[in-house]
DNA sequence: ATTTTATGTCAGCCTTGTTGACATTCCAAG
DNA sequence: CTTGGAATGTCAACAAGGCTGACATAAAAT
């Protein structure tokens, strides 16, 4: 299969990348994340719930007083998919969701104390995991892994990460 | 990024870890995994097939002649599971199911050309996506991403991982 | 001869994604 | 003020793809 195309080569920067080399790094993403999602996973079925609501804990905790719109776009999904988790999520007083002050059609979204606790529980062992592994790897290691992961997002994508930057009140 | 992040400090090789820099790494695995599996199942969704399918044709192509409890443990699904991907597959003629010649209880997977044919649309989209990010990162950083991938996995599948080297006919 | 293993299959359940339709609320433009 | 459109919520239905449990078959192993 293909062997052979795909080769840079020359000047400064350029990588041989065989096919071999690559599909070594699709199958790298794909074990890995089974990994990265394992503990988290673990935690979430304890408590029933499964990734979706891992996700959605997880944006609230970072964006606090998010709108759902937002929400939206950072997952991906569509409201109806995203309002069942988000509903169970309200239901069992994990998140608040409050009227918009300006705009009284959006909903800002809050986590409560319970919601913290569990999202805590959830980042700390998935940060546990991540921690492990920058360890084992090296600073240089780290740096590199996340170049290439943004190199990888889609634009929009890349766009909505990079902006997550510090946004924490 | 990687402004200051990833710096060693003290001894060795000892990084100091802020939990901010950890969930920014957190969350680069979560939407780099959306753009690793963009491009495929653009491909898939237009040919009626769902990312289960691209797993089954991936590892079927990358071990021919496995067995399905080889490929299931390398899956991570029940049987019955991947049973239903593989028999739409194997009735579309895109699987070749043989009796095993040494023993007849298994069944030894291959792909067809009509097989062939798809993974080799879905991998050449999805090694495009990871040669752009590997050219865009440069050499030290695509050593770095496989280094921290490989230590973010269960020993289990990292051992399976790693014995996938090289074991094409 | 019996047990174990590998596989397939049927039935049913759950999560989480989808679309479509429709109601409500409320800002904003006319 | 009325109306259009935006943001949100909700209901219903459906599909993919996980899961468990039960059962069948063939063949290997004991």
């Amino acid at each position: 299969m293909a062997e052979g195309h795909g080769s840079a080569i020359g000047g400064e920067n350029l990588l041989f990348l065989t096919d071999e080399q690559l599909r070594k790094g699709i199958e790298a993403m794909f074990f890995a994340y089974r990994g990265f999602t394992a503990d988290p996973d673990r935690i979430l079925e304890a408590h029933g719930y499964g990734r979706a609501h891992h996700r959605a804990l997880h944006f609230i905790n970072r964006t606090h007083g998010t709108t759902v719109n937002n929400l939206l776009s950072l997952l991906g999904v569509t409201k109806q998919s995203l309002n069942r988790v988000l509903r169970t999520l309200i239901e069992d007083g994990l998140v608040e969701s409050r009227i918009g002050r300006t705009d009284r059609r959006e909903r800002n979204l809050y986590l409560t104390a319970k919601g913290e606790t569990l999202e805590r529980e959830l980042s700390e062992a998935q940060r546990e995991r991540m921690r492990a592994a920058y360890r084992a790897a090296g600073p240089q290691a780290v740096a590199g892994f996340r170049q290439v992961l943004e190199a990888m997002m889609d634009d929009e994508i890349r766009r909505q990460y990079l902006n997550l930057r510090d946004r924490r009140p």
